[in-house]
Formats: structure tokens, sequence, C-alpha cells
DNA sequence: CGTATCCGAAACTTGGCAGTACCGGAACTA
DNA sequence: TAGTTCCGGTACTGCCAAGTTTCGGATACG
């Protein structure tokens, strides 16, 4: 709730306020969320401070603050604007197969946004157990769209007659993002696109029940 | 390298010396290890201190530094050591099929031990991108062992004939943790039998092309 | 033009934690 | 018994980052 970028400086808020005097720059306020979120990337929640932030946006720390009421909310909302970023669903491929749509996502710029979104989640990690909000807000954000895509890949291909009607679509729909995820995190591997595609070859489309050539 | 739990401790490890005094408790550093694990799952690397560490083991802060050099390498010390309470596998379950074998591992006590493990390494995440040392030492006490009980279970089922030769079975063995992984860390849900076992019987079997009764 | 608010930059205050030093007491050695 | 090292506990030091304040300058309003 709450929602959107720049909507969120949680202080003053007031809306009638007539306000004189120089007027707040809004368009730092994404270029700051994203120098935050490229140190979070980098040194997690507890190694990123303000000044490292303030520095890398070439701003002054008084402006954050300005901004945002404490650090935990300027991650807080660093980390919910990534949603905005998202993957427009209404102009996703539709190639006629499962497995053509599923490839069809394995492209380089997608698996960048992915693996920095990993990072970011590496730096939040140890905070999601304890902070509800922003588990909200990394699920709504770094999770949640991706399993999105997915999951109407999925119904899609029931529609067709292409794979049973009785799948778990939710259980597919995980299976790219688990694979990725501890790929990178736990296995400290790259993902790249051969990665990808055998996953999706070997694992997703068998799971899917895909009536493949070599089920004789 | 290096191996063994008390074994570690860095300081002072000539060995000649015919040290006077009283003894070191040497029964105390698995207890101190412990209390760290417990401590990081909790609060992750960078809300543990020292003190609570201590103050869990009922130690003073001193004991705790003449054992380790620094937090760091108590940390470390503590996540080598989970390596130790790994399982068995002289005395690995041998149910005759694939299917068996894996449920069999579906045990109240594995589930709990596996969740404290991915507290655990929710807790280090962010620093595992910047220590190699812990890098290698979460994989070999918290990743590989898992990875490591499913490959001989497929490696079995090969030589029975049971799946094809031709399968990936790295691939194979990591389903399962990623997505126990990805449910607990990025879903926030918890891991029960039944997930488990309809993880197994929805994408594990299918993937490895056991052939099944629905294959028709 | 005067005032108020913004800006970036830097100085400053405060609190918390890593690491050290010390205490009285216990255990071991010579 | 004397000397040494351990123990748990506490007090202390030094550093670092969160958050505040101040400053000179810029921008908007009346």
């Amino acid at each position: 709730m709450e929602g959107s970028a720049t909507a969120m400086t949680q202080i003053e808020q007031a809306e009638g306020k007539p306000r004189l005097g120089r007027k707040r720059d809004l368009t730092r306020d994404p270029e700051i969320l994203a120098s935050a979120l490229d140190v979070l990337a980098e040194t997690g929640y507890d190694g990123m401070t303000i000044d490292m932030v303030a520095a890398r946006a070439k701003a002054g720390k008084a402006t954050l603050y300005r901004r945002w009421s404490s650090k935990a909310a300027l991650v807080l909302d660093a980390v919910a604007c990534m949603k905005s970023n998202e993957i427009d669903l209404e102009d996703l491929p539709d190639t006629g197969t499962l497995r053509g749509d599923l490839i069809a996502m394995v492209r380089t710029p997608t698996i960048r946004d992915g693996e920095r979104k990993l990072k970011v989640m590496a730096g939040i990690a140890s905070m999601i157990a304890r902070s509800p909000e922003l588990a909200a807000a990394a699920h709504e954000a770094l999770v949640e769209p991706r399993a999105t895509v997915n999951r109407i890949f999925f119904r899609r291909a029931i529609e067709r007659g292409e794979i049973p009607a009785g799948v778990d679509v939710d259980r597919l729909s995980i299976i790219s993002p688990a694979m990725v995820a501890y790929r990178v995190l736990m296995l400290g591997k790259p993902v790249d696109r051969e990665f990808l595609i055998s996953t999706i070859d070997e694992i997703i489309l068998p799971a899917a029940g895909v009536r493949s050539v070599d089920c004789r």
C-alpha cells in the first residue's frame, strides 16, 4: 500500500499546503533510489551507508533525510520501486508453444535484470525474517513478477491443450526462479542462456507433462 | 582445509609446548559454536554481537577471543562445523526405488535441520559475495551435503535402469534444495512433508524420466 | 527585493559494537 | 606453595555509522 515511487516520501504528505520557497527537485528521487539499489546490491543492507548512497547520487545527506525518514525507509522504498521496472504483461511473447514462450523470455537484458534483483535480495536476506514490510515489498517487486509471467504461459498452454489441465501452475511457475536463485546465491555460478534453456527442457517441460518426442 | 571443529582454534597451534597453568576446557568449543549459530540464524551476521554469543553460551567475552581471533573467524568456524552434523553416507536408506529413497529422506528432523541451515544461510547471504572463505565453508557445509545424498540416489536409479543413463544427475540433485530454499527464503512459507513429497512426484521424478504410470 | 525552502557539502553529536584489559577465583604444574 | 593459564564477568577504549545541524549558494514566490 501507499504505492508508487516518489509518492512514498513519508515526510510531509499534507497536500493542501501552498509551500513557498524553492521547490523540491523531484527528478532526484529516482536517481537516489537507483543509487541506493546499486549500493545495496554491492554491499548488502548493513554494509550500505547513507554517505555511500549520497556520494553515488552526488547528493547531500540532508537531501536524503529530507525525503526519507531513515535508512530503513529509504531501502524499503528503493526495493518497492524495483516493481515499476516490471515487464509489460500486455506485451508478452506468444509463440504458440509453451517451450517457445519460455525460451522467448531467455534474453540477455532479462538475465541481467534478474541477477541484479538477486543481488539485492541477497543484500536484504537477513532482514526479511525480521521486517514484514520489507519482506512484502521484496516479494512483490522481486519474486512475484517472474512467477506471474510464467503462470500466464502455463495457463495458455493448458487452454491450448498442450499440457494437462491438472498441473500445479503455481509450483511450475516457481521452478525457474528457484533454480536461478539457487545457482547464483548458493552455488555462486553465473546464469547463462544455456543453463536456462536446459532447465526448461530437462526439468520444467517434463514436469509440465508436455507430450514430448522422447516419451515413447 | 584446516578441518575439524575444535582444531580450528587459530591461535597458538604450536604443539610441542608443555603449556602450564589451567587447561582450556575444550568442551566449551562446540557449545560456543552452537550458540554462535543460534544467534547467527536469529539476527544475521551484522546483527549478531559477540556479547550475544557469549551470553547465550554463558561464557565470558575473553573466553571467546582466547579461542577465535575475531568475529569473522568465529562465524567462519561455526559455519564450517555444521558440516560435521552431516548425514552418514554409508547409512543411507536403500528402498529399491528412486521414489522410495527420496521419500525416505523426508523426515521431520531432516526438515528441521534444513530450515536451520537456511536461516544461517540467509544470515550470511550478503557476506558470501565478499568473503570467498566463508562462501566456500557455507557451500561445503550447507549446500553440498544435500546434493551429495541426492546424487547417490540418482546414480543408483541409473544402475538399476530405473531412469535413463543420460540424465543430468547434478541438475536433478539440486532441484529439491533449490525449491526448498526458494520457498523458505523468498516466499517465506514453511516447508512441510506434503510440499516435499509433491515436489518429488510432480517435478523431480518427471524430470528424471521415470517410466511412471501416467506416461501413456 | 525579501523571505522561505531547496541544494550539495561538511562538521558535529550520539550510540553501539569489536576488541582489550582487568578482576577474583579455579585448576593445573613444578 | 608459587607461578601460570584458564574461567565468567565487567569496565574500558576506539572506531564507525546514523542522524542532526550548519553553511554558502540557488530557486521560487509575493
